[in-house]
DNA sequence: ACCCCTCGAGTTCT
DNA sequence: CTCGAGGGGT
């Protein structure tokens, strides 16, 4: 969707306002009025709502347990005192009696990872490879792996305590899902008993609840004589099935479920996947009867085809086929990168094809200048769903495939979710289609686009950027979105759409004008109330949602700020090291200089290169930056960091380095396992460093680290500290 | 001087 | 999710 912007759009010089907040001392509930009573109730949901999210997505609270417990007890006063305030909006109905219109959240005691992607067999070779290479197996050591069906469906969680279903929920964002066990309990898959002599105590059961392809035409078939919607997919159905909040219409729906794996589990009752998933068989769940236990790429390789082979006839939908190494030792030593665990890959079926029509290239600007092109597609259905856009990339994407607008386009989703376009098919190229020609100026402001050249490879940047900055009405918008965004200062209320309009309307221009909102709105004769869509109580909504981040965690300050190359990872490494915003800009305008400590601190940070260090430095350089960071902070208060909040294992929040040769482990895992246990992971020895592992043959590292005192292990030490 | 991995930035659709 | 760039190690 690109931005319309009449093209010749004055920057807006907004009054600033001195604003504060009358956060004096709270009223006795008994003295206030409703609307009062209102109003704070309002503020609190927000405010709860918001440390909810940092709690259970985020991991990362912002206050302690005891204030938090504070605000519901405040919230529970209100409500007591106003019981018209207890709605499904108040977070207060989660405990409460009152049925949510939603699904009660529920965390996942493990996190559901997902899967890395493999597309051709070569990427299955790789894996087996980097696996052996990981464990420092040899080439011939035998490596079990077990081959399964990756089934199209939704992956539940079913959590049984004492052998008995206590809750089932669905995957969600892997760290949490949505409570949906009544609408589990009703599919005959699902025990709701677990018999077996070996049943742990605790233990989550993992897999996939899927509509048959039989069932599916026959849902659809149903569905459409009874004037109801069709579904797209059995996916689809599968999962509208599973989301209904009447458990009774589930049950009507015929879905099934394959235990595949698990999450928490207080034992298991065997040491490998195969035999763990043959135990799942026993305890009374169905488990895919085309897997298998192989010993080598090939036998993979060839389950893989005759999986392939009979993909049509299965009685279900399939995208691919999952590998495990089968070994449980095995699985925890190869421990898991990002969000995906080392053990385990996916060989996907290659990617769902078809043709459409290029009908034309929209360039959109992004809130660093960035111009994007991306294809408008005639609607064509893709794996099940209708595409109609398509990225571009950029000039050299578009100059590289040759597409011409007119062009019949193959596009297909790669890793099932993002089109991609592959190609023009030339036969079908109309006689007048022209090369496209990549506008040099930004189609919103008209100022120059241009390449950069990076200064270390002298080559030419692959994006072309908008130098419009300041005076771009589609960049200030992206920056005012990106500020409010949930990874950056997390102003609910405050989406994509507001800003549009507020920004059009003049109302918010730059960041600090959102922070001046409510009170320019009390003076002004316009109410945000009587606006179209608007109502008092999302205005009020809004309000407290503002006032929420009036204060905020100097890593969120920073990252909402759009530096260039600073995203949420390098915002923490700097709150970290300078402990606010001030410090932070001055050591910036210190470090212009390249003279004195400024620029080498900057540089020392590990994670911080030239080109981050010349990035913040050359933001603070600009005179408007500096002012726009002013204003803000005559709004918003950051406060530090939280310390990592990780478990109680003796190196957590430690920074700890490895050197010389590790005999038991490799370094990889060395430093996978010291990250399991909350430790930071440095490359080299610095004042910042806790401790040190050092194996035979190290050196200089082990030198520096006895100048500075700082206390070395060996490897067996290490061992025995972690408890392992 | 390269190679690998992580991070940043941009994107689609339900 | 994917691509390219930056950082850091070899």
């Amino acid at each position: 969707m690109g931005l319309h912007f009449a093209c010749q759009m004055s920057f807006l010089a907004l009054p600033s306002f001195l604003f504060e907040i009358d956060m004096a001392s709270l009223k006795a509930v008994p003295e206030m009025d409703a609307q009062e009573a209102a109003d704070e109730h309002a503020r609190l949901v927000v405010e709860i709502e918001g440390h909810d999210r940092r709690y259970y997505q985020d991991d990362a609270p912002s206050i302690s347990d005891g204030d938090y417990d504070e605000l519901r007890k405040r919230l529970g006063e209100i409500e007591e005192r106003f019981p018209a305030l207890k709605g499904v909006a108040s977070p207060s109905s989660k405990v409460g009696a009152a049925p949510s219109e939603r699904f009660t959240k529920v965390r996942h005691a493990v996190p559901m990872l997902s899967l890395a992607n493999a597309f051709a067999d070569e990427d299955v070779t790789d894996f087996l490879g980097r696996v052996r290479s990981f464990l420092r197996l040899p080439a011939d050591a035998p490596l079990p792996v077990l081959a399964e069906p990756k089934i199209d469906g939704l992956s539940a969680n079913l959590l049984y305590r004492g052998g008995k279903l206590a809750v089932g929920a669905t995957r969600g964002d892997g760290t949490e899902g949505e409570d949906v066990t009544p609408n589990l309990k009703t599919i005959a898959d699902i025990p709701e008993q677990l018999n077996g002599t070996d049943v742990p105590d605790t233990i989550e059961i993992r897999g996939e609840v899927y509509m048959a392809k039989d069932d599916f035409l026959a849902l659809n078939t149903r569905q459409a004589a009874e004037g109801k919607q069709i579904f797209a997919n059995p996916r689809n159905a599968a999962a509208g099935s599973l989301r209904q909040l009447d458990a009774g219409i589930t049950a009507k729906r015929p879905l099934r479920f394959f235990a595949y794996g698990w999450g928490e589990a207080s034992s298991l009752p065997a040491e490998s996947q195969s035999d763990v998933v043959a135990a799942f068989a026993r305890w009374g769940f169905v488990t895919n009867p085309l897997t298998r236990l192989c010993t080598s790429a090939e036998e993979l390789l060839a389950h893989y085809r005759a999986i392939e082979l009979e993909r049509g006839a299965l009685p279900y939908d399939i995208d691919g086929v999952v590998y495990k190494i089968d070994a449980l030792d095995l699985q925890r030593r190869l421990g898991q990168v990002a969000r995906s665990p080392r053990w385990a890959i996916a060989h996907k079926f290659p990617a769902e094809k078809a043709t459409t029509v290029l009908i034309g290239i929209d360039v959109q600007v992004g809130r660093t200048g960035s111009l994007t092109p991306v294809a408008k597609l005639e609607p064509v259905t893709v794996g099940g769903v209708v595409v109609q856009n398509a990225t571009l990339h950029n000039e050299d994407e578009i100059a590289r495939r040759d597409v011409r607008i007119g062009d019949t386009v193959t596009v297909q989703r790669a890793g099932d979710v993002i089109p991609q376009i592959l190609g023009p098919i030339l036969e079908k190229r109309p006689s007048d289609a022209v090369p496209y020609v990549f506008p040099k100026t930004c189609p919103v402001c008209g100022s120059h686009a241009v390449r950069e050249v990076n200064p270390r490879t002298g080559r030419e940047d692959v994006v072309r950027r908008c130098t419009g900055g300041l005076i771009c009405p589609a960049q200030a918008v992206e920056r005012l979105k990106h500020f409010a965004s949930r990874n950056a200062m997390d102003i609910d209320g405050l989406g994509d759409k507001q800003i549009e309009t507020f920004y059009r309307d003049g109302l918010i221009a730059r960041p600090a004008d959102i922070f001046t909102l409510e009170a320019r709105d009390a003076r002004s004769l316009k109410k945000l109330k009587d606006r179209e869509g608007w109502g008092a109580t999302s205005v009020r909504n809004l309000f407290a949602a503002i006032d929420a981040r009036r204060t905020v965690p100097l890593n969120r300050f920073l990252f909402a700020l759009g530096i260039r190359h600073v995203g949420e990872i390098t915002a923490k490494l700097l709150a970290r090291h300078y402990k606010d915003v001030v410090t932070l800009q001055e050591a910036a305008v210190e470090a212009a200089s390249r003279e004195g400590r400024a620029w080498n601190d900057l540089v020392a940070i590990d994670g911080i290169g030239p080109i981050v260090a010349d990035a913040v430095v050359e933001f603070f350089a600009e005179e408007h930056n500096r002012s726009a960071v002013e204003d803000l902070l005559e709004h918003v208060t950051t406060e530090e960091l939280a310390g990592p909040v990780s478990a109680d294992s003796t190196v957590a929040g430690k920074t700890v380095v490895f050197t010389g040769t590790l005999e038991r482990i490799t370094r990889d895992e060395a430093k996978a396992m010291a990250e399991r246990l909350g430790a930071k992971v440095a490359g080299s020895v610095s004042s910042k460093t806790d401790l040190v592992v050092a194996g035979p043959g190290a050196g200089s590292k082990l030198k520096k680290a006895s100048e500075l005192n700082i206390e070395v292990i060996s490897e067996d030490e290490w061992f025995t500290r972690v408890g392992a």
